[in-house]
RNA sequence: GGAGAGGUGGCCGAGUGGUUGAAGGCGCAGCACUGGAAAUGCUGUUUGGGGGUAACUUCAACGAGGGUUCGAAUCCCUCCCUCUCCGCCA
């Protein structure tokens, strides 16, 4: 959520960076203006509603003084001061459904906007503008890489990748893991957070059924609700990341600056309906309703996260190096930020059966976009007031994904699968 | 699912209609005492909105939302959550 005083003081400059996002036009993009006129009249609206709200509390001071002093409770002067107490109350029941009204509405409006980008994020209009920033692994690039199966096709001869058996058990996008794919998910998962947690990443195991409140809070709702299953009897939905679980251990907190900066990884299932992608990458293990990921979560101080958002790049990074598996860093443009965040890094390994790149993890700082909607401060010792934290996430990596990249990148002519040296104490063999 | 108890400030905990934003304690900060510290004493210590350059001022908040009243943490209604016991269960 932006600072609607920030809006209000600078709406120009506001509405210049919510352009870089979607261009203002009379057909889209952010306009403030409705949310700039319900804020002054709601503002009005306070003064006056405050005003005599202060009279009335005043009546109030002074009855309860009289009746003190001995007055009767049905003295002449106290039964003029109740009077005058109803006629306000009357005016303040007039007043009050409409100041009601234009703060939900004002709400509503600064919940719909998207944060702001960051000063240095490339101004571009969609992924094709994202920019390259560096590319990693040229030299473990797979040799005749024409010959290399998709994965879904090594994982089916491999007998470890199951789509059909998991269609009956569920729907389609949902893969059951079998035998070595299941041990290699889970040597995986186990391996990422261990990397993680000597990084200093404290692990943490929180729910995947969240509370609608959650997902406010970090920005899946109210504008995709769509994304996320949900479930009918209670208020729960299934967690489409663990950015939500975890960012919202801290809701409605205040933190010591010293507990800062705070980090946790978690591995999680992450359940995502993929609303309107319904062509888009219906074999293997690209884009399933359910996968696996190992996610890193920051909350810092507002001076560091721009380091601290790098550094986690780096964390992140750090697992595609280990297991030897090329990739690139993109920074996203303007045009294809996620709705939270103000920057933010994709990393995209190599898939040679494709020879495309493909996002294996996201890595975003959101400034104090969530921690507004979240109610995450902390306070400094001695300073008056507190302050908004920044809060950062990315993959560290999405498990199913390096899987693909894995069975892909360490394909051999025979047909069967290397299996990556930091792997192999988890797995206990050295092929698939 | 059945029965009961309860939700107050960073924490514990008083408070059943009238300067109660809230006693007391703990914690924390400052000062005093000390060679230094401990102990002790004194003082201070919530958050958010509005107005104001500022000093300051005003409103709101005792789980949430309604209601009664001139006035509600205190009374009434609805909802949410937590805890205990029983049942069920990995």
């Amino acid at each position: 959520m932006l600072d609607i005083k920030l809006i209000r003081e600078n709406p120009q400059g506001v509405q210049e960076l919510l352009n870089r996002r979607t261009p203002l036009t009379e057909t889209g993009g952010y306009d403030l203006q409705p949310l700039l006129e319900l804020d002054r009249q709601q503002r009005e609206l306070e003064q006056a509603r405050s005003q005599l709200q202060a009279r009335s509390n005043e009546i109030g001071a002074m009855i309860g003084q009289k009746i003190k002093g001995g007055s009767k409770p049905d003295a002449p002067e106290i039964l003029a001061l109740k009077e005058e107490g109803n006629e306000i109350k009357t005016k303040l029941s007039e007043l009050e459904p409409g100041e009601k009204e234009l703060i939900a509405r004002r709400e509503e409006l600064l919940l719909a906007l998207p944060n702001l980008p960051a000063g240095d994020t490339p101004i571009g209009r969609n992924e094709t503008e994202n920019v390259e920033r560096r590319r990693w692994g040229d030299e473990y690039l797979p040799p005749n890489s024409d010959k290399i199966l998709p994965h879904w096709e090594i994982g089916e001869k491999l007998g470890i990748i199951n789509v059909e058996k998991a269609v009956k058990v569920a729907q389609a996008r949902f893969v059951a893991l079998m035998g070595a794919g299941a041990a290699l998910e889970r040597a995986l998962i186990s391996f990422m957070l261990d990397r993680q947690i000597a990084a200093g990443y404290l692990e943490v195991m929180p729910p995947v059924l969240i509370n609608s409140t959650s997902l406010r809070g970090t920005g899946q709702l109210p504008k995709f609700a769509e994304e996320s299953f949900k479930c009918g009897e209670d208020d729960l939905w299934l967690a489409p990341t663990a950015e939500v679980p975890v960012t919202n251990l801290y809701r409605d907190e205040i933190l010591a600056a010293e507990d800062l900066p705070i980090y946790h990884c978690a591995y999680t299932p992450c359940f995502r309906r993929e609303a309107g992608s319904y062509g888009k990458d219906t074999r293997g293990l690209i884009r399933l309703h359910q996968f696996n990921k190992v996610e890193l979560v920051k909350f810092v101080t507002p001076e560091t996260s721009a380091a601290e958002h790098e550094a986690l790049v780096g964390n992140a990074e750090a697992i595609l190096q280990a297991l030897q598996l090329p990739y690139r860093v993109l920074e996203l443009c303007t045009g294809d930020l996620g709705f939270g965040a103000q920057k933010c890094y994709d990393l995209e390994v190599w898939l040679p059966s494709s020879g495309k790149y493909r996002e294996i993890s996201s890595c975003s700082n959101f400034g104090d976009f969530q921690a507004r909607r979240a109610n995450i401060r902390f306070k400094e010792k001695g300073k008056k007031g507190t302050q908004f934290v920044h809060t950062l996430n990315g993959s560290g990596l999405a498990v199913g994904r390096t899987m693909a990249a894995i069975l892909e990148n360490y394909q051999q002519p025979d047909g069967t699968v290397r299996v990556p040296e930091v792997l192999q104490p988890y797995l206990g063999r050295s092929v698939l």
